[in-house]
DNA sequence: AAACTTATCAACCGCGAGAAG
DNA sequence: TCTTCTCGCGGTTGATAAGTT
């Protein structure tokens, strides 16, 4: 269901992503937040590009994170967002916690459109129509029993206003919007430790210019740096505007 | 059992908005 | 203002699981 990972022309990998590269991502965020996406797959020793590492987080790493098993109320929600926004996928998936806009796209695409289609006068869930598929009749299933397991589940108003326990909030979405407006003293760093995660101690403490020092511009960064390159020669590191990388990265 | 078809969903791509210089 | 850069969004792709013939 993922796709092969392979190398793009600057040596970066692309698609499917491993257990090491999840522990390495969700490590460095928890720790350190996402400061800049572009910088901090060289920070966390990934050999991607920013922008595939926001969204593995977004849509995969980020703590309470729901998959699957979508509640009629949610589906309603979805049903009911989607009439009144449309594709705003985003500010659909601001109205369900633990939702990512990506599987709110997926999961209209695959299930709510293709109802919308059978019967558009009716906006309720629908009974599984004869000849549809077995595949079909299994989500319904599904669902059925993540309805019955939600089945006190709140209106999408409801959820709307769900708000995380002071626990699950030090250790949720909060944290993916870490940024270096804020910048913890490494003390405070502790607080992400608190949250147990295994390789936290795979990313020294940086010193006191680790945060402003935008770009690596000399080896005592190289620890933070996979594979350790010239930062200089980094600047266009998730662009496409640099013929550079094939040569950077066959250095490693 | 094998070949073919369909459904699913993680991940990629391109573009636009907004911020910063 | 204009340019550059980063981020986020929405559309799309493609590998694979599941179902059908």
């Amino acid at each position: 269901m993922v796709r092969n990972p392979c190398y793009d022309k600057y040596g970066r990998k692309k698609g499917a992503w491993s257990p090491e590269e999840d522990e390495k991502l969700r490590a460095y965020i928890q720790r350190y937040g996402h400061w800049n996406w572009r910088e901090l797959p060289r920070f966390a020793g990934l050999s991607r590009c920013g922008k595939s590492c926001r969204l593995r987080w977004l849509n995969y790493l980020r703590p309470n994170v729901k998959r699957g098993n979508y509640s009629k109320a949610e589906e309603e929600t979805i049903k009911k967002l989607h009439e009144e926004l449309g594709n705003k996928w985003s500010a659909i998936a601001k109205k369900l916690p633990g939702r990512t806009d990506n599987e709110i796209k997926n999961y209209w695409h695959t299930h709510l459109k293709k109802r919308e289609r059978q019967n558009p006068a009716k906006s309720q869930v629908v009974q599984q129509p004869p000849g549809t598929s077995k595949r079909e009749g299994d989500d319904q299933k599904r669902e059925l029993e993540s309805e019955n397991i939600h089945a006190d589940a709140p209106s999408h108003y409801i959820l709307e206003s769900f708000s995380m326990s002071p626990e699950s909030e030090s250790s949720s979405s909060e944290i993916s919007t870490l940024s270096f407006d804020y910048t913890p003293a490494v003390n405070e760093m502790n607080w992400f430790a608190d949250e147990g995660i295994a390789s936290s101690e795979t990313f020294a403490e940086p010193n006191e210019n680790f945060w402003t020092e935008p770009f690596l511009t000399d080896d005592s960064y190289a620890q933070y740096c996979y594979p350790p390159i010239n930062a200089s020669l980094y600047d266009s590191y998730c662009g496409n505007d640099t013929d550079l990388f094939p040569d950077i990265w066959s250095i490693s």
